[in-house]
DNA sequence: CGCGACGTTGATTTGCCTCAACGATTGTGG
DNA sequence: CCACAATCGTTGAGGCAAATCAACGTCGCG
């Protein structure tokens, strides 16, 4: 199972891409030669913290978790990539400083990688790709932004209905542990959350 | 007081993107065709909820911040932009969606401000723009990340403690009710949080 | 089977909020 | 230029949302 045919895979991130910019064949000749397919196994790491984010991740089949280890060893989860999501540090990726994050992966997961020399190879062989990553960024920024108001704004049950509507495909597919650390709760807390307000709409 | 010389503030800009990849001539022609300068006073509005957000602000000199008021009429700032910072409420430009942010000075404030049409013609003349901007874009996404990941995994005092290392600056420059704000604490707990640390260290 | 990950529920604690009152400072219109 | 209002910071008493700690049942998996 953990083989899948690679040029359906890049097929994805092609049709990926040409939905933000039409692409020449030529480009696409290039995204399969500079994007690389790596499997991670349920659990595995593609960053641990220390390390330098040195790929840029795009997620074909499978699910990742990007998290912060607070000193108590606490998990504080930013993010969540499924399928046609990316994953990355980029401020590691981008200085080659140490991450403080990890990436793990909590589902067997393919994923299709470019990594930093190679992007800005990429850049320059074809500038249109500056057009696409910066459309690419620019969509990440706002959901990224999206995920900060909802927490500082909202309390924990509007922050949990919200998820709800945002990402009605994950609630049943993430452990409730995955999903509160998500929240910023506790699973406990989570866990009372949802018996409340089922009780409300019964 | 109004005036400030045109030239010299587009100069800013200039150097400011100049830093970023260099500058031939007729980019530097472009910039000062397509950015208009605009000022504003303290306590107004750049951008009001309900309207769409049409510029993308460099600030020259000055302070702004961009906040969310919430159903109880509370209000959550989410950024400052102080010098050579950028301000836009980025999901409503593209889109061309209804803003549920206001953008409002809270100094008198000298901006260089290019609307979406403008921005468009002028990624179709000069896509070395396309460069430009996406590593602007990255360099406030990166910052964005950091401040979420501050907001989820510290308690308010390290929030502030981190705020002080981050933004030495603004710490007095703001009035603390701003600060408390872009915390997400109360004013109140921000008065008590501070004379704790001082006695800490006195 | 037995162990670890997961979810639930109860009792207690705590970080931060709310409301209220009070001076100090700023700013603004007459 | 003064008077009064608005903004700002501080302090106190009480309250609540969410955390903590602990115990227990279930499920999937090596």
């Amino acid at each position: 199972m953990q083989e899948k045919n690679i040029n359906s895979q890049i097929q994805v991130l092609i049709d990926y891409f040409n939905k933000l910019a039409p692409l020449l064949n030529e480009d696409k000749i290039l995204i399969s030669k500079f994007f690389k397919s790596r499997f991670y196994r349920k659990r595995q790491y593609i960053l641990q913290q220390g390390d330098i984010c040195n790929s840029f991740s795009f997620v074909v089949k499978g699910c990742l978790r990007m998290y912060k280890a607070d000193q108590k060893g606490d998990i504080h989860i930013i993010q969540f990539a499924t399928e046609n999501w990316w994953m990355i540090d980029l401020g590691s990726f981008q200085n080659k400083e140490k991450s403080e994050l990890n990436i793990e992966a909590i589902e067997d997961t393919w994923t299709l990688q470019i990594d930093s020399d190679d992007l800005i190879r990429l850049y320059e062989i074809a500038p249109k790709f500056n057009f696409i990553f910066r459309i690419l960024i620019e969509k990440s920024f706002v959901s990224l932004q999206k995920r900060l108001l909802q927490n500082i704004s909202s309390t924990a049950e509007e922050r949990y209905k919200g998820f709800a509507e945002s990402y009605p495909h994950l609630i049943n597919r993430l452990p409730q542990v995955q999903i509160a650390s998500f929240l910023g709760i506790t699973p406990e807390f989570l866990s009372r959350l949802k018996s409340k307000l089922s009780k409300r709409t019964s």
